[in-house]
DNA sequence: AACTTGACGAGGG
DNA sequence: CCCCTCGCCAAGT
């Protein structure tokens, strides 16, 4: 699987266009819905070279709830301040509350109570 | 071809 | 809740 191969791409970016404002979703979740050759980490791979004007980027973090852009060429809290204007609420810790936030798209909503624990862990 | 480095995740202390 | 370790997979050196 290579991240310069358009389709490999394209796949990350069209579920992560579906997430609504004020939503958001998590590498690892995106990841296991694309399934076979798609890691979380993979997924941040690929967000990297997202065009940030077509893709709404700042929607994926990490699976505990908080931004993980620190350190890269993005700017600190910029994420993080770019859902809060979209109404996601973070703590003083910088977390939010994922059952409260996190979004699947149709077809891929957690199924049993186990799932539904692990998507808002 | 070996080694390092991530926009990650789960488990243990 | 914080910190560390390990597994993961693709890129850059």
């Amino acid at each position: 699987m290579n991240v310069n191969d358009k389709d490999y791409r394209e796949r990350v970016y069209e579920i992560v266009r579906q997430i609504p404002v004020g939503n958001v979703m998590t590498y690892g979740q995106i990841s296991m819905i694309l399934g076979e050759g798609y890691t979380a980490r993979t997924i941040g791979y690929v967000m990297h070279g997202a065009d940030s004007d077509k893709v709404p980027w700042q929607r994926v973090i990490n699976s505990q709830g908080k931004c993980s852009t620190g350190r890269l060429t993005i700017p600190v809290n910029l994420q993080q301040e770019l859902l809060e204007a979209e109404g996601v609420v973070f703590n003083d810790k910088g977390k939010c509350d994922l059952g409260k936030f996190l979004w699947s798209p149709a077809g891929f909503e957690p199924e049993d109570e186990a799932q539904t624990t692990l998507f808002s862990r």
